[in-house]
DNA sequence: TACTAATGGTTGTCAATGCAACTGTTGACG
DNA sequence: CGTCAACAGTTGCATTGACAACCATTAGTA
């Protein structure tokens, strides 16, 4: 028998799921899809990285960030600039286009959040963040450590 | 500025994708995908089951599930057997090659989740649970209301 | 400076997933 | 009893995502 704590990927699972469907369906009006949002949300704060960068940020794969950025390009939210110093690369912009849906997007996201998290006391939701930040970045941490040795073999 | 708890969806997001590629690496051996081996957990505890019940219990749509079930039937997980009582519906029975791989799934599950939670202390891990289990329930509880309300209309 | 390894991006392929349309079965109600 | 809605399952389609092979560029090194 599994221990209850054991559990706890299933409900990350799950949550994951239905804040995508929840996302998706609010930002469909405007050609965003579950796959594309988490991109914007950090070029607002970070405006010009690289795929490279965005990736290494979000902890997605590369191509995936190539096709997202790419149908944001499409919809015309972002623009790709060569990198005169490295030609390899790009810088991604937001166009004003994307800084305009800013609010909206906040909006459903903090939607979602407070339907998620409305049952939990503040000082719940401070736990429950520090507590998943606190393993992301572990989780992290370990798979580069596994990454390393794995290199050096 | 998004408030920083608002961001709990991005961690979720990072450790469900994670976990997935985990759990799929450690069972690749034998077949089994990412998006498999929730189901075999369910019928662990309740064989039997349908389908249309297994997507309840686990937040799956069916046509999801309908897949998920025939790929374990094809590997020889499960095996479907018609209601007698309704013939619109399985039941979906594990078989003994499912009962046999039960503890190497249990073994992979729970080394997903040292690793995710080595960080929390016990009483940290059982508060994680506890939260994430209540937020899970009453986002659940939240669309199904929803979905009343919208056919009421 | 030439060779080689690492880096940034793209693309093909495949799995997981939601949604919608469809089939066949059941059940409820006039 | 017949009709029609609800239900269980299947399948087509689109999206998200990982992985790997590949190209071009850059950087490290002999």
């Amino acid at each position: 028998m599994i221990p209850d704590e054991m559990l706890t990927g299933k409900y990350i699972s799950m949550l994951n799921r239905l804040g995508q469907t929840y996302l998706a369906a609010k930002m469909k009006a405007h050609d965003i899809g579950s796959g594309q949002y988490s991109f914007l949300l950090t070029l607002y704060h970070h405006d010009g990285l690289s795929q490279e960068a965005l990736s290494a940020k979000l902890l997605i794969d590369k191509g995936t960030t190539a096709r997202a950025i790419s149908k944001l390009e499409a919809a015309g939210y972002v623009r790709r600039k060569k990198n005169r110093a490295d030609r390899r690369a790009y810088h991604v912009f937001l166009t004003n286009k994307a800084r305009e849906l800013q609010p909206e997007l906040h909006q459903a996201i903090m939607e979602w959040n407070e339907k998620m998290l409305e049952v939990l006391s503040p000082e719940e939701r401070q736990q429950l963040y520090g507590m998943l930040k606190r393993i992301s970045d572990n989780t992290l941490k370990n798979l580069k450590e596994c990454e390393r040795t794995h290199n050096a073999e």
